[in-house]
DNA sequence: TTATTTTCTTGATTTTTATCAAGAGTGATT
DNA sequence: AATCACTCTTGATAAAAATCAAGAAAATAA
């Protein structure tokens, strides 16, 4: 139900499309705190968030790295690897109770067939997921910690009260000290 | 003979595609110094450096914000504005003496009448740029300044003589004083 | 509930980086 | 060659952010 609301919506598929398509993904309930993809992975997929939350994060230098975190309808896909069938560099671990469906490469790859222009959604998907590391790159070429803290809260209220701290401070680059006083201080 | 080697090497075109496409682009001879793109745009095109350097900016408080350069070989494309036929972000301004190849939007659409699966060589396009930029954004989320001058140097090293400096510092999010005693450190 | 673990806050300190300013170097132009 | 504009370097200082450490608060488990 969810699933294929969000593939009419988001992908503007048909109903018949929908139809075929929806069998394609697997709908998995993760409990909170459990893990579901690890880094490293060669059989790794495109990950829809029907609710909960899900974070997204890889280890330098031995510590982890929290890159993103993705609410109900998020997408999750490390584009880099998994288009190419690399390993991935991402685990994925659930920050509550979370229902996401996830599809695998192999079958992603049948989407044309019942998709006549998938290709073309797909550079749109792709184009997007573009568009919003680029306006986090340029926040980091012209902002401070607190500007990339305010421009994140302005429009993720919601998540300081569900997600630990420190994850959110080390997706916007900063150290979870410093994100508890900029906190404060406003 | 640049641009019809690029494109079967890069793009894998076939000899008679390459002799369809060839004329949708249109060459531009650049001196030094000259601007030939502005921000707010909303006739931009996609970009191939044949020679000489490119750099990308933007505006941020009146001050001028090198996003990237661009030399032999490079694609310059402002994609979410693109695709979508919004004005463009980014302004364009060649550092040397420059030789492109721009293509005009309208002219791209034209490609896939040329070249069937152009969607998919779009796709793979967009994924790379999405590579390049996800790197950096990581870069951000695990590097310092020093760490960043290092990785970018290591790459980049015949950049330091032809590019002013301070355009180098802005693209890697750090102040050309910064920038210069890293230098004279290393 | 209490105990235990995890996360958050706060202070003190250090390191990193930006800013301001002045002088030196460089290249272009006349 | 001399001038002019631009760029780079260097020092002094200030601001931003990281680190270390300890205690408070919150969440989880027993």
């Amino acid at each position: 139900m969810f699933l294929s609301k969000y593939l009419q919506q988001v992908f503007q598929l048909s109903a018949s499309q929908c139809k075929h398509v929806l069998p394609l993904f697997e709908e998995k309930h993760l409990k909170k705190g459990e893990e579901f993809q690890t880094s490293g992975q060669l059989d790794h997929g495109l990950i829809i968030v029907e609710s909960g939350i899900v974070r997204e994060y890889f280890l330098d230098d031995g510590k982890e790295i929290t890159k993103w975190i993705s609410k109900s309808n998020g997408i999750i896909v490390d584009l880099a690897t998994f288009l190419n069938q690399q390993p991935c560099r991402f685990s994925l671990q659930a920050i509550q109770e979370t229902v996401i469906h996830r599809i695998s490469y192999s079958n992603y790859q049948l989407l044309t067939q019942y998709i006549p222009d998938w290709s073309k959604k797909e550079t749109e998907l792709i184009a997007k997921c573009f568009t919003i590391i680029e306006e986090r790159l340029m926040q980091f070429l012209t902002q401070s910690a607190e500007e990339r803290y305010q421009a994140f809260f302005s429009h993720q209220k919601e998540l300081f009260n569900e997600v630990p701290q420190q994850y959110i401070a080390a997706m916007l680059g900063m150290s979870p000290e410093t994100l508890s006083r900029l906190r404060a201080k406003h």
